[in-house]
DNA sequence: TTGTCTTTCAACCACATAGTTGAAAGGCTG
DNA sequence: CAGCCTTTCAACTATGTGGTTGAAAGACAA
């Protein structure tokens, strides 16, 4: 465990496959089975995926008989979100504060 | 130019170097040398940084005179979120209707 | 033009990651 | 128990990444 939990949700969803199986998995909860259907590569492969989406808290996989299901958890998505829109929010609005004042200064010098 | 932007976006914003300097410029606009300062690293190590918040499209470098200042693109941020959003408020939704069934589940069988 | 600051390029190192294969445990079920 | 399916572990390969240093271009000011 070396990287903060945001580092790693950014990170685990930084590879197409796994996203993939977030899309999915945001349907309904599935085997592993079933995830790995779709894919070319080998089922420990895919194992090594759902590890990384497991130690960042973005899927669970609850205790249970043999084919143990796999379930989107939200936390650390809404953590991520809660992150970008912080600082999209800020940065919007001080290009839109700068552009009132590009439109005051027009009022003020029309063609000038 | 292998990873969709989407990827891109993601990877660039998994180092926390590169989230302090996100985070810094949702303030104002820097200059290089001004985004470099309060780390240890070498310059050449921010510019790396930089061209990969650059490729991510994440951050912009308008030409102009030399000290060429930096600024926060909001265009990537809003996809991230947008694909986030989609998929928290689906498992959410998800969840809030298995919450509704066991609570009905409840009302017919109390204490059963 | 010369000097200085900014920016980029190249080579290198250590380490992480995405994938493979093979083998070993674990856990149901006949 | 025996067997099958699921899950994990280990070793290995190829490639990417974050950092370094050194050097070369580029751009501006004296």
């Amino acid at each position: 465990m070396t990287a903060d939990t945001l580092s790693r949700t950014f990170a685990a969803l930084a590879d197409p496959t796994r996203r993939d199986i977030v899309a999915r998995l945001s349907v309904g909860d599935a085997t592993v089975n079933q995830l790995a259907e779709p894919y070319a590569m080998s089922l420990q492969a895919v194992y090594k995926h759902l590890r990384v989406l497991e130690e960042a808290g973005v899927v669970s996989r609850p205790p249970g008989p043999q084919p143990r299901s796999v379930r989107l958890e939200t936390g650390p998505l809404n953590v991520m979100d809660e992150w970008i829109e912080q600082y999209r929010r800020r940065a919007e609005q001080r290009y839109q504060r700068l552009d009132r004042v590009l439109a005051e200064l027009d009022d003020e010098e029309p063609e000038a």
